[in-house]
DNA sequence: CCTGAAATGTGAATCCATTCACATCGTTCA
DNA sequence: TGAACGATGTGAATGGATTCACATTTCAGG
């Protein structure tokens, strides 16, 4: 049984949430107490619980320990994967600063970006380096995973050099779609389009979309 | 016939890409085209702007300025909206920086910080008060949504500060989720999801989910 | 003017995600 | 101990979104 990328997604939050913003002293949770705070249905928990193979208790819920357990397990947490920031602008340090203080398995080990002023610095405690040492680098750190922030123009020429220096997934903050081989892992997060989004629901249109209360990721 | 929040989303997408990253010199526009650039479908493309009320010609394609003219129709781009940066720490200023230049419908007007130091400053351009004028500003200025960049701790305490003060919508990036009463617009960003999402399907995992070349929003 | 090629618009089919509904089970309390 | 309660796990129903497939339209070329 295959893991949908929604439930994925999903089951992130919950580990997310479990493990940082949850009170220390509770040592179970019921589906719908993490509904609640989640922003969906019961049944929807329990169904995205189902593919942990862990299983809880009636009538006691999931035991919090467990759930984060069988949550790692399933996203390979165990798993150390080596993240470089492409691009080191505004958004670029904002998330090396930000990144660095977070989970273990995913860690920042580099920077790249062609503006020589950049190159062979620390930056927010990482190391930058000029592009053109990028795939070097990549091979020599074991850099699998690369964190898009360059201008929108730049994006699918940068992304076709991260792909021939092996590149193995790409998270894309450009605001431009960016095209890649199959077999790499891409996802995008377009804030402008967030915005518009939440802008476009403001205007005092009939409500929210459905009855929906929290928005899906993206 | 009322227009869903996936198809919304794309059609913010749609936009961006005809409006700034396309040939100026391109006057017609495939949907073949368009589904090759952005990474979905043909057939999708084409039932998304069913929605515009603007039809191609066949052989022709579709008109790339009545195409935007008539997306401005539907996403309401008429109307401008005041935002407020809520949290002006490292990505507060990045995302003040980043949207001061973009779309002029979207004026970001304020920031919000209980940082004392940062009151009453003028940063990346934008003004800066302290927490507890929030009310007086956003009426005052008519600002109708906020973007929410505190720490997660924080979050839910000063969204409801917000409600409070009469917000409409809200684009939140703190990792946490938030309740809203309902008929207040909201979107999450969750960074720290999104680059976990990927990690798991770079994993030596057989592809990326289903066959899908690019990722949804969000 | 007529024909063929190529793209559109859309009903129907398919696929996927979410919700419903309820049988089942463990815990608690009398 | 046993009965009643309250939560789980899940098959089936529902609801949406995507894709298929094709009739229809338009243009180019002879
Ligand atoms: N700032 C934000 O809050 C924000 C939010 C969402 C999305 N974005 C997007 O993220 C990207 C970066 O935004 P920013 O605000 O950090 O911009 P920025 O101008 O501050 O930074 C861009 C960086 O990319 C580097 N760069 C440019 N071309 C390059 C190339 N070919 N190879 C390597 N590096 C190159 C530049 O030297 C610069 O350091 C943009 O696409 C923007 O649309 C930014
Ligand atoms: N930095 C990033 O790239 C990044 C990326 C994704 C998500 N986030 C999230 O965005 C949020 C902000 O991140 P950051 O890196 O800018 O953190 P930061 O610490 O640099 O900034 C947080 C700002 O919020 C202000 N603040 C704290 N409590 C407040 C309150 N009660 N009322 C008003 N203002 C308050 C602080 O004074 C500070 O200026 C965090 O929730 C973080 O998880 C950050």
């Amino acid at each position: 049984m295959s893991i949908s990328s929604k439930v994925m997604g999903r089951l992130t939050r919950y580990r997310a949430l479990l493990t940082e913003y949850f009170p220390k002293d509770k040592l179970h949770v019921f589906s719908h107490e993490l509904a609640t705070m989640m922003g969906f249905s019961a049944s929807q928990v329990r169904r995205d619980l189902m593919c942990l193979g862990y299983f809880g208790v009636p009538r006691y819920g999931y035991e919090v320990k467990e759930l984060i357990h069988h949550i790692n397990d399933v996203l390979d947490a165990s798993k150390v994967h080596h993240v470089a920031v492409v691009g080191a602008g505004n958004l670029g340090r904002a998330l090396m600063s930000f990144l660095g203080s977070r989970r273990a398995t995913l860690k920042i080990v580099a920077a790249f970006d062609d503006d020589p002023q950049l190159a062979n610095r620390l930056i927010n405690g990482v190391p930058c380096y000029a592009m053109d040492r990028a795939e070097e680098i990549m091979k020599h750190q074991g850099i699998t995973i690369a964190i898009l922030c360059v201008p929108g123009s730049a994006a699918q020429r940068v992304t076709d050099r991260l792909v021939i220096a092996g590149i193995k997934g790409i998270l894309n903050f450009a605001p431009v779609p960016i095209r890649i081989p199959v077999g790499i892992a891409l996802e995008e997060i377009d804030v402008t389009s967030a915005l518009e989004r939440v802008a476009f629901y403001t205007t005092s249109r009939t409500g929210t979309p459905k009855k929906r209360r929290n928005s899906p990721q993206e």
